[in-house]
DNA sequence: CTACTACTTGGCTATATTGCCAAATAGCCA
DNA sequence: TGGCTATTTGGCAATATAGCCAAGTAGTAG
């Protein structure tokens, strides 16, 4: 393959790859609805602090997340704005299975 | 967090990280332009058969591609047809991430 | 039937990811 | 200063992913 192409999918795999874990996914759904500190997502998520900051920071490496430190609390929040419409086409590809598995039964 | 609210993030993710591969967005791309054969996807992308035959089939199991045999040959074409709006959004990620490292080098 | 091509699957190793605990860092306040 | 809270980072073990080779399956053609 050539690498400039390469590269350019390389450089999509390293996004998506970022959004790819439940977790990461609904951090980014929560922050959707704005910012919110890392003590806040802990709670709602229910794992150790130190596996929530380490999600964060990898979304933040990916581009996709912006933090914000205020006294003793980090703030995170989107980078971008497009992630409505994005998961739509997700959506798109579930329904698409469940349809498919109806039939299947059916 | 509500395991109800964990699935629909799960399933999601299962999505995005079956797409979360240079190879599997190659492949996606290419097949956004038509149906192909493994045999021609295998040629492109210069890795063996068989890894290029495995990203298929986890693409296939994921709900985005489908298959179809057709003498010694098995063509796989897209379910869905939403993908070229879906990567605008990474694209903006990415466009947003090298404005932001050229603002660090000047 | 045999030989051949296209593809998939088993089995393996190398590497990456995830999650936790413990320890370090940073900022606040008495 | 010392103690407290919020967060990050080091280190480790468990698990998942990716790639290759070799072997198996399926369809075609002689």
């Amino acid at each position: 393959m050539d690498p400039k192409i390469q590269a350019k999918f390389e450089h999509r795999a390293r996004v998506l790859k970022a959004l790819a874990h439940p977790t990461r996914l609904f951090i980014v759904d929560e922050l959707s609805r704005g910012e919110k500190c890392v003590c806040e997502l802990t709670r709602m998520i229910g794992a150790d602090v130190s596996t929530v900051s380490r999600h964060l920071s990898l979304l933040k490496n990916a581009g996709i997340l912006q933090d914000e430190k205020r006294g003793l609390q980090v703030f995170y929040n989107l980078r971008i704005s497009c992630l409505p419409g994005f998961f739509s086409c997700v959506e798109d590809v579930l329904k698409s299975n469940a349809r498919a598995q109806m039939q299947a039964i059916t």
